[in-house]
DNA sequence: TCTGGGGTCCTAGGACCC
DNA sequence: TCTGGGGTCCTAGGACCC
């Protein structure tokens, strides 16, 4: 069987444990730039403030009444959440960390389930504070649900019996099922279903037919066919991106240069971090689609001859795309640079005719890395990315409490 | 006035190969 | 008048997830 464990309304309890006097009250964490609404704590829920939106919707709320807002913490939020994935895998069952705050698990022995997976939860909440939600079942899918069931109920559902599940389906709307989002929700009320025990009984070919081979997979996990393993191998990402909307709007080349080199530079090192290179990279700018100026959106993207995660490189030929999809007066709301085709640095096919100086240089950008790690600062960088700093605004962001000793919890006795 | 960031997988169509 | 079958790789776009 597979269990799911999910911690609930992570990032706002995260912001609760170093904060407990803020319990009892509303709490939001919002998005860059301070955004969006992107987490909420229980109390928020029930004011009925709407995950993803923007949090001007409620200045006079929050004017009124007393509301915590927080900006994302994201080296904080990863820290607790690397704590709460040492405790699960101290159970020693094989493991998939599937996002910042949900892991699955898979059991291979006949147990008191629900026995095991109170353990589980209460092992979590004595050594990190953290409440999580449990569910279990034959397939992840199945799991999943019990788990988004197990948070209304009290804490921990084990979805073992036909009968049982059948029952949580006839509840669950096609969208609230793990893969079925708003377009192939949409797709199946045409077909007259509209929960997930129609899905399930529904006919396997037209499903196929209508929602691809996914679509079907999702359905038969219903079935209790296991169709979705564990995937112990997610540390070979295939991608990784630097996307921001700006607080401002920008129309100029020159100042889009320097953003997208600031992210060009922010993927270099984050490949050399791991150990990677990259061999293609493709870039976007877009301007906003929420306002009333002209829209114009636009990505190009390269081939590299060599995989590379010199930084000077990426920066050169993300700057001669830019120039290439770049129109000027237009308000651009937002870019990004993404790299994919990656591969480890130490199996490097070099180009018949490449040069060699790109070894000493690598080292000395490494070095770099180290002197900004510990100065804990981006103290040295490239010229092209630009001299102003905060790129976005966030002023309401918690201290980084467990990772630097400066921002360390102080206690008052 | 102000609306996130980082990922995965699949499909259709085009261009190419023998 | 009639014009194959079996592949690969790439790209753009769409859908989903947290």
């Amino acid at each position: 069987v597979f269990a799911l464990i999910d911690c609930n309304n992570f990032y706002a309890s995260v912001e609760e444990l170093f904060e407990p006097k803020i319990k009892n009250h509303p709490v939001l964490v919002l998005s860059n730039n301070d955004g969006c609404v992107i987490a909420r704590n229980k109390k928020a829920k029930e004011m009925n403030i709407k995950m993803g939106d923007p949090i001007f919707y409620y200045k006079k709320l929050i004017e009124n009444k007393k509301i915590f807002v927080f900006s994302s913490n994201f080296t904080l939020y990863g820290d607790i959440s690397n704590r709460i994935m040492q405790i699960i895998k101290s159970f020693n069952y094989e493991m998939e960390i599937y996002s910042i705050d949900e892991a699955f698990i898979y059991i291979d022995e006949k147990s008191d389930y629900e026995k095991l997976l109170k353990k589980i939860k209460s092992k979590i909440k004595k050594y990190v504070g953290i409440d999580v939600s449990i569910g279990l079942a034959k397939t992840k899918t199945l799991s999943k649900l019990a788990s988004f069931y197990a948070k209304k109920e009290d804490g921990v559902l084990v979805l073992d019996d036909e009968n049982k599940i059948d029952e949580y389906l006839k509840k669950t709307d096609t969208s609230d099922i793990w893969g079925i989002g708003k377009q192939l929700s949409n797709k199946l009320k045409n077909l007259y279903i509209f929960n997930a025990y129609d899905f399930k009984y529904y006919n396997e070919n037209i499903i196929k037919k209508k929602l691809t081979i996914n679509g079907l997979k999702t359905k038969l996990e219903l079935n209790e066919t296991v169709c979705y393993k564990l995937n112990e191998s997610m540390n070979c990402r295939k991608s990784i991106s630097s996307t921001r909307s700006f607080a401002s709007k920008i129309s100029t080349l020159n100042s889009l240069n320097e953003k997208i080199s600031f992210f060009a530079a922010s993927i270099a090192k984050k490949l050399r971090d791991k150990k990677l290179n990259t061999s293609f990279l493709s870039i976007f700018i877009t301007t906003s689609f929420l306002n009333e100026d002209k829209k114009y959106f636009n990505s190009i993207s390269t081939t590299l001859d060599i995989a590379t995660s010199n930084t000077t490189i990426l920066i050169k030929i993300a700057k001669n795309l830019l120039k290439e999809i770049y129109k000027e007066g237009y308000f651009y709301k937002k870019a990004g640079v993404i790299v994919s085709n990656l591969s480890c640095e130490n199996e490097n096919q070099d180009d018949f005719f490449s040069k060699k100086d790109d070894e000493n240089f690598l080292k000395l950008l490494k070095k770099i890395d180290l002197i900004n790690y510990k100065k804990n600062k981006k103290l040295i960088y490239f010229a092209a990315e630009g001299i102003e700093k905060n790129i976005s605004k966030s002023n309401k962001k918690s201290k980084k409490y467990t990772t630097n000793f400066q921002e360390i919890l102080k206690i008052k006795i």
